[in-house]
DNA sequence: CATGTGAGTTACCGGTCAGTAACGTAGTGA
DNA sequence: TCACTACGTTACTGACCGGTAACTCACATG
């Protein structure tokens, strides 16, 4: 899918100065736009005058619009991943610090000012179920599931009482704190009260204290 | 704002067959069909035409689609209110259950198959900050402050030690169940461990058992 | 009967949207 | 030199959107 990112003519060129390609330039704008105002509300002009080029030279790099949206989910997944991946490997071996490690850096993620919340949850609000965005809603509903997976596993790692609870009980949270961030700017919302809660329901969830 | 409900040649006619005026037809339709498939893909032709009436007769009942809309979110409002008190009217001196039986209600209504997540919080996502919408924004903001007051005091009575820290992570878990319920069907999402996280959130900010 | 009102109908406007056609051009490599 | 690639430019289509003008009709009330 994203095969036009290799040079057909040999390797790429290193020059410092070198202006991107003009599919990446369309891409890195969109994901930008996309996730400041909402996927509806930014047009394919929009995004080609803001990456310098012209619409025409978004229909030479991608088939249509719907296309670039499920890209752009696709990335937005990836770095989520990413991300969740540096946060948790600093704990190799304790699920329990990694759980929470994994809420700090969703702590300071959400109270960027910057935030606007879970892209691809925003995205399941924008698109209508019984359209032919199928694609998209599944990719959407596909991401959520793993996120809950992961938890799930983390807190069976953990040795908590009931994982599949622990792990639903966090995933609240967490998209809690991604949904109620849209109402409130900066770190003055709710969120400010998550990780007591995190350490709660782990807690809750663990041997006391003197058995460990 | 909502004068027009009142018939100005009198009282209203009582027949059961009678049909509603249309601006209540056009305000109804509009409603459902906003909740159902969002904002900004319901234009003024299909709420009209769903309404079984015409565009014209739309702008007769209202002067804009944003004024529609933010009446939309103010019943919406409205809704929310009246299904709060109702849930907590059952233990008028116990703050406690009050908060379990607020929860239990939100349960039922996001496990229902119509539900769609928080029509406020939803709106939040739709409308793009930075436009002239400065009014819905607002409106959503005031919503999600007045829900947080509302949890926070509460918490308050129910004598926590940390009011408004339980307030906020009751407010998390809250709207993490309407989010979430966008990327699971029914009550297959992680909803379904809300009220052990209630209780165990609840119990950790009040004094140990056999103090009370 | 006259008048006002609520409502349906048709046609239109200007703007925006996704998407396409056709052409021009600078560079690059065989 | 020739051809090919990558990109820019202008102009266009057809659909849709919010919003308006002008007309018609049923009906209720004085």
């Amino acid at each position: 899918m994203n095969a036009a990112n290799d040079d057909a003519a040999g390797q790429e060129p290193e020059l410092a100065g070198a202006r991107p390609r003009v599919r990446d330039r369309i891409f890195d704008t969109a994901c930008e736009l996309f996730y400041r105002h909402g996927i509806r509300s930014v047009g394919v002009d929009a995004i080609a005058a803001e990456a310098g080029t012209n619409k025409m030279s978004f229909y030479r790099s991608f088939p249509s619009k719907d296309d670039l949206v499920a890209e752009y989910l696709r990335e937005q997944q990836r770095e989520v991943w990413k991300h969740w991946d540096t946060a948790i490997a600093a704990y190799p071996d304790d699920p329990r610090r990694q759980i929470e490690a994994l809420f700090e850096a969703h702590l300071v993620a959400v109270e960027d000012k910057a935030c606007r919340g879970c892209a691809l949850g925003n995205a399941a609000v924008e698109i209508a179920d019984d359209e032919d965005k199928d694609v998209l809603s599944q990719l959407v509903r596909h991401f959520k599931k793993e996120v809950r997976r992961r938890l799930r596993k983390m807190a069976r790692e953990m040795g908590a009482r009931d994982p599949e609870a622990l792990g639903d009980q966090l995933m609240l949270l967490m998209d809690g704190g991604y949904f109620t961030r849209l109402a409130f700017p900066g770190n003055t919302g709710p969120i400010a009260a998550l990780m007591p809660a995190v350490r709660t329901l782990i807690a809750s969830q663990l041997p006391p204290e003197g058995a460990r």
